[in-house]
RNA sequence: GCUGCCGUAGUUCAAUGGAUAGAACAAGGGACUCCUAAGCCCUAGAUGCAGGUUCGAUUCCUGCCGGCGGCACCA
């Protein structure tokens, strides 16, 4: 519909004199300004030396001569706002087709293109912790938010398994004495490689607390070098072991999130050609030796000096991103956009990364988009991986499991739940900022959050099922077989529900568009209200009611509209709750 | 010091340059022998400061104040 009016108002802008740029239809906060608005009166008034009103109603006379027929009635308002009013018709058809239309909302604007999204990106050897979380909170929504636009969606993680985090935790193990039962190959059970995790992270932020040690990192830089060339066969076994069971452990809380990546790169079978690629563009005059490290001299660009190759000969992050990303390109040659997703923390980084990228690959920079998020904190500090005081992203979830265990006995259910209370509290707002987790209202379940959509989800679905078991009265029909909807009958007048549930492909492409997945979180939160209104307004499942089978298939269309927003979130719908 | 991001209600967040700045939590009140009360209905409260651009600024620009991040061999 607001494509139709858009259309009109297009045909008769030329007439009047009117920017086409100018014609921008939204909808307003207030019911009775119409179901959509425009401005583009007062945008062009004073262009045109003309009183908006004026203008205004010349736009709108030329818009009845062949005006959509769905269109009811447009007024002037205030200054000049345009305010069109659908007919009520129009929306209860509308509700009856989402009923029957699993994939409402999805478009096909990027079919045929292929992005590939990086996310997640947690290390072997360290914690994942509440920072990956979202990261791949954000990450998996834009994902799907993409694919839902008809592209195939590559999801990326890349481990850093080289480095000298790795050093670090090996140099503490060895410090300490390496145990016994390392060695083992054996099958581990998941308790086992949890602990084994845990304890790898403690080795990890003993070997960190060293940083001011200059023996310490001396020895540390030595065992970078080797674990690098892999000289040393002792260093090999613990390396070998440590890799494998954070991975295995990983793999693990990938699947309890709900993401399945396509492609995990690494930085140990990227760092050599990353290193090729410096030393290939030293000469060319893009990086420069400076105490004996291969440094990007940033302030040419507005941007900092950073190290590519330290002065022991070692990769450093930057230049093993090089080789990451070429990898990435010739891997899938045919990639329309790379999209990679960190903390904010490293946008500067990414900054003087993406213009050496443009120097060196220009090709591929362009394609490369850098996204970055905020921090999750808490009210008491912030978190360091550094000095080993971060919280893992399994605490956090199992310490909110627990508070959802005291309502819910399903095991699966009680995941789901407390993930999409996490997942929730990250994508409702804008990404960027720090999302801050208050113990005691972030993880309430009231409200605006991910439980409270859920919840209402299931309720529809609950009634739903049960309306498929009752004979319908006045139609003489079960209400299960209507799905045309044709022989419904329909009330003179709809509410709000209909109104919000037609707006779901339109607010799902600007989140598209710009990336942007609290758009749809604020949407569906304005939207389970006013289910819950209607659904307490009154009884849906009424034999007494001619309108009964038309509030089922419009509880139908919510439920439709409802999940498929959730999946954009990367939140399931419980079977109960 | 240089630089990036951010300052909206008591709190946590919204608001394609548009109308009366929306929610939620916290507080108080109300409705149920009815499909799931994690729900519904009612009641109060906010754009850091100073300028500028604009018909119109929470939004764009400048300065100030405040918070967070980054700034050479970590990732």
């Amino acid at each position: 519909m607001k494509e139709k009016i858009h259309d009109r108002l297009a045909a008769v802008a030329g007439d009047c004199g009117i920017d086409p740029g100018t014609i921008q239809l939204g909808y307003p906060e207030d019911p009775a300004h119409g179901d959509l608005t425009t401005n583009l009166a007062m945008a062009n008034a004073k262009r045109l030396k003309a009183d908006p009103r004026a203008l205004a109603e010349k736009v709108i006379a030329e818009f009845m001569k062949g005006a959509p027929s769905e269109v009811e009635a447009v007024e002037i308002a205030g200054p000049g706002f345009i305010n069109f009013k659908v007919k009520d018709a129009w929306f209860a058809e509308e509700a009856l087709k989402i009923a029957d239309d699993a994939h409402y909302g999805q478009s096909h604007s990027l079919k045929g293109q292929k992005v590939m999204v990086e996310y997640t990106d947690p290390n072997p050897f360290k914690v994942f912790h509440i920072g990956h979380l979202m990261s791949n909170a954000i990450g998996e929504s834009v994902s799907r938010l993409i694919q839902s636009s008809g592209a195939e969606v590559i999801r990326a993680c890349y481990q850093g398994d080289v480095g000298l985090h790795v050093a670090k935790t090996i140099w503490a193990i060895m410090k300490k004495g390496v145990p016994a039962d390392l060695a083992a190959e054996k099958a581990e059970d998941e308790k086992a490689v949890k602990e084994k995790v845990a304890w790898l992270g403690e080795r990890y932020a003993e070997g960190a607390s060293h940083d001011d040690d200059p023996e310490a990192r001396k020895e540390i830089l030595e065992m970078n070098k080797k674990i690098f060339d892999r000289s040393d066969d002792g260093i090999n076994r613990i390396y070998d072991y440590g890799r494998k069971v954070s991975l295995e452990y990983f793999d693990s809380i990938y699947a309890r999130l709900g993401t399945r990546f396509d492609r995990f790169f690494f930085e140990s079978e990227v760092d050599e050609n990353g290193l090729a690629a410096v030393n290939g563009f030293l000469d060319k005059g893009v990086f420069e030796k400076s105490d004996g490290a291969v440094v990007f001299k940033g302030e040419k660009h507005g941007l900092h000096t950073r190290v590519f190759i330290t002065s022991q000969g070692l990769p450093t992050y930057e230049a093993k991103e090089l080789g990451l990303n070429a990898e990435k390109f010739k891997l899938y040659p045919d990639l329309s956009r790379s999209i990679i997703v960190t903390a904010n923390e490293q946008s500067d980084y990414f900054k003087v990364l993406l213009k050496v990228l443009s120097l060196i690959r220009p090709d591929i920079a362009e394609k490369t988009r850098h996204m970055s998020h905020g921090m999750l904190r808490f009210a008491t500090g912030k978190m360091s991986s550094r000095k080993g005081n971060v919280i893992s992203a399994e605490q956090l979830i199992d310490d909110i499991r627990k508070l959802v265990k005291e309502r819910i006995e399903d095991e699966e259910v009680c995941d789901e739940v407390a993930i999409a209370a996490i997942k929730y509290t990250i994508l409702r707002q804008a990404i960027g900022g720090d999302v801050i987790f208050d113990s005691a209202s972030s993880i309430s379940f009231e409200g605006d959050s991910g439980p409270y959509l859920q919840y209402s989800a299931v309720r529809a679905n609950s009634v739903i099922e049960k309306a498929e078991s009752i004979k319908s009265i006045k139609s003489g029909k079960s209400i299960k077989s209507i799905k045309s909807g044709k022989s419904i009958r329909v009330p003179e007048k709809v509410g709000n529900l209909e109104r919000l549930l037609s707006r779901f492909p339109d607010v799902a492409e600007r989140a598209r568009q710009a990336y942007a997945p609290q758009i749809v979180a604020n949407y569906l939160t304005a939207l389970a209200a006013e289910f819950n209104s209607f659904y307490g307004r009154q009884v849906i499942l009424d034999e007494n009611d001619p309108l009964s089978p038309y509030h089922v298939a419009l509880t139908r269309a919510f439920k439709t509209v409802m999940a498929n927003g959730l999946w954009l979130l990367g939140i399931k719908v419980p079977r109960k709750m």
